[in-house]
DNA sequence: CAGAAACTGGACGCAGCGTCTCATTTGGTT
DNA sequence: AACCAAATGAGACGCTGCGTCCAGTTTCTG
């Protein structure tokens, strides 16, 4: 179906080229793709998603300890070479095409703040979703303005002061996840098949 | 010399059409700017700084609502329609060009940081560059990812929790801003000229 | 096995790229 | 006022890519 193998610079693709290195007909991929942006995103969402399918936030220790985890992985996923142009190149054509901003936030941005908002509340934070737009903006922020990179040791300094922006109750040591689902594990929302 | 007369369809600007409603030839575009995104940015910047000249942070007041107002200006440009598809042209075409990035970061997103950096030290915040991060990362991360509107109310309840992150003395109400310069207004940094 | 659906290959007119030449302004110098 | 050099306007150049269209295959499916 996806026959997308590996492009190489994605901020520069064409349709004629993508084409003729997939073997394939123009009118066959107009058939699926409206522009190479919903390639480029389609390809993405493969990459993103091929192994596990779904976005995973840990739960098993500490809240803090988690949240940082989770933000390293963040970060190492924004600046792993192999990620970042095929981000960089939809992040930008984002800006411009509506339809396609919608698809990447319901299968990728949604599922990615749901469950770390999940993982807040079960951690006791008063208005998780907020404290996920904290978690995450700063990240983004660095990173698709460029301002500045990520040093290391800022991640744990990060998560400490969203905590502290929106903590109010004591977190219970033992989490109430295991609990709620079979799974004790991590906190999991699928984005396959939306 | 920067004979940009009001465009319309920044998404997709050409070197063609550009020089043809400038009555300019493509020659003379070329010689002044290596492409379109560098064309868009400094229409940008003619936009953003062409009365003032630098980025005005509120320092009149209460910190909290300084900082507010600040908030609501930056949420009123981003979502302003005149310059909306400008900015996410220029934030678009950053992406993928470093030199265009370097020339954004330098001329108009450090001016901001440290203009709100400034204010938050004066409010004696502790570690201001966090608390900058703290309160532009969510507002951009709505806006660049389009994950969701600003609705009303948003913006003081942002700003409060970024000060719970940040905030370790008492705010004197009393700023010292009146005391460190000639002027007892505003935190102005000047982005003319550099 | 026949009809339908999907596919390839390539042509089409068009827009824009970045480079180039050349004739014409324009401005500064004596 | 006359002159020269630099900057400019006009546009041609080959090229790439767009999005659509049209045969002529192949492949699925009943």
């Amino acid at each position: 179906m996806l026959s997308l193998a590996g492009e190489d610079r994605f901020g520069s693709i064409s349709m004629e080229g993508v084409a003729a290195r997939a073997g394939v007909s123009k009118q066959t991929l107009y058939r699926t793709w409206p522009s190479t942006g919903a390639i480029l995103f389609d390809a993405l969402l493969d990459r993103s998603l091929s192994e596990s399918g779904e976005v995973v936030v840990p739960a098993s220790g500490e809240l803090a300890a988690d949240l940082e985890s989770f933000v390293a992985a963040t970060i190492a996923e924004l600046t792993d070479p192999t990620h970042e142009p095929l981000l960089r190149a939809v992040t930008a054509d984002i800006q411009t095409d509506e339809a396609l901003a919608a698809q990447f936030h319901d299968r990728l941005l949604m599922p990615q703040l749901s469950a770390i908002s999940d993982r807040l509340r079960r951690g006791s934070i008063d208005d998780p979703d907020a404290a996920a737009e904290l978690l995450l903006g700063p990240i983004f922020h660095r990173w698709l303005l460029r301002t500045r990179a990520f040093e290391p040791g800022w991640a744990s300094a990060h998560v400490q002061r969203v905590l502290r922006a929106t903590a109010t109750r004591a977190e219970p040591s033992a989490e109430i996840a295991s609990k709620k689902r079979g799974i004790p594990g991590n906190t999991t929302i699928s984005t396959r098949n939306l």
